[in-house]
DNA sequence: GCGCTTTCGCTACGCGTCGTAGCGTAACTG
DNA sequence: CAGTTACGCTACGACGCGTAGCGAAAGCGC
């Protein structure tokens, strides 16, 4: 019903060449009153600060209106739901996502495990997170926006982990494609799938110690585990 | 609001030792009309019907009454809201894991990893799992009744795993309690984390070969990553 | 300056779900 | 039998959803 009205524009227009493609982006060609940017930021910035206080369930377009200082109308002119509302509010918590060269790969691996953890403190990306995740299981649209907006982010650092072990010598080389990219993914899987397990299931920190025998159970295997 | 009603019961009426507490048990004692089986299992059943349907956020208290035939408020006298209720329908189906003795640590973990993965690729467990997780960020009560309904189960199969591994010799006995706990945890946390992260939010199969590539890296550790 | 186009804030609306109250009836206990 | 609790049913207020329609504002091309 909803996804043919005359409000949802063509899925390739969406596709265009652009950082943070808009949800419901206009041609931005010419003609007509331009869209008010700060609007924009208002309403990402009001979104985020209605998860904080009031987490995914409870949080509502009309409030995340008020808070922006702007027309219910007017949010539902940009995003089609609140998942795609929240994904883009949360993204660009994403963006600070970096892995500064700490020497080993070792070090590497510890420091992004820390990085990512304490973007999961974060109220905001707690409570957010799994919801879009979940409400995604049902709907593909929503999911290739958050693997875009979110998860491409993230799976980019570990190709540049490993492209700097390698370079150290410490991974080696994989000549056939096919099976390095299969590699990439299984650990970003684990990594990701273990840091989020422990924070948001097990609801137990992931400070310094975990990371460290994280890091240590994942270079070294189950094999070589031992007391600590 | 919610949390006052003399509908609630004392936090402890639940923690009474039962295989699977009801969340708002009454006392089995006598008097008056007891409460049909017949409908716990209906709604449960009609849950899970819905959640395979409809999904987590379509699936509604009213819809689920029609389908088992109950009345709105029987629902409500039994359950407190949505999640527990989902809770509830999902967990029994985390009962079927088990963990066979396929005679080495390599063949259990294997197993282990397809079964939780055959359980994820339900329609129902897909939808529900992550959703009340999201919903358990800001709920502590939930969170726990999450704890025990199902997180728990599969951390039974862990503590299960290494005992086999230890006593053929594949993995030292740890001596120090807390860090063996530990250790527990991490393992449990990393192969829960791949499979869901695999599963729901890569969104790609887990299958023998995944399967098989996660355990030797879980056994044998980065290092020693090749192309298969 | 003038039209044309699009977005803006605002109000109002129908719809569906929520969770509860109140009733009469059914089931079980002593 | 009386007492107690669960049941099905109806009705209700509250609230969030997403949209329609309005006049005003802000750009563009002329």
């Amino acid at each position: 019903m909803n996804w043919l009205t005359p409000k949802r524009l063509p899925a390739g227009m969406v596709a265009v060449m652009c950082s943070r493609p808009h949800p419901k982006a206009v041609r931005s060609g010419r003609l007509g009153r331009p869209r008010s940017t700060e609007a924009d930021t208002a309403i990402l910035h009001a979104t985020r600060a209605a998860l904080v206080e009031l987490g995914w369930s409870k949080l509502t377009m009309g409030d995340v209106a008020i808070r922006a200082g702007v027309a219910k109308t007017t949010l539902y002119r940009r995003w089609a739901s609140k998942s795609e509302l929240v994904i883009d509010a949360v993204a660009v918590l994403f963006d600070e996502l970096e892995l500064p060269d700490r020497g080993s790969l070792m070090a590497d691996v510890e420091g992004v495990v820390l990085q990512f953890a304490t973007l999961l403190e974060r109220p905001e990306t707690r409570t957010a997170l799994m919801a879009v995740v979940a409400e995604s299981t049902r709907d593909e649209a929503l999911r290739s926006r958050i693997r875009s907006a979110i998860v491409n982010r993230q799976k980019t650092l570990v190709l540049q982990g490993r492209a700097r072990a390698q370079a150290r010598g410490e991974l080696p080389y994989e000549e056939n494609a096919e099976s390095a990219a299969r590699n990439a993914d299984l650990i970003f899987d684990v990594i990701a799938g273990a840091v989020v397990h422990r924070t948001l299931v097990s609801a137990e920190p992931v400070d310094q110690a975990w990371a460290h025998s994280f890091t240590t159970l994942l270079l070294s295997g189950l094999t070589s585990l031992r007391n600590s």
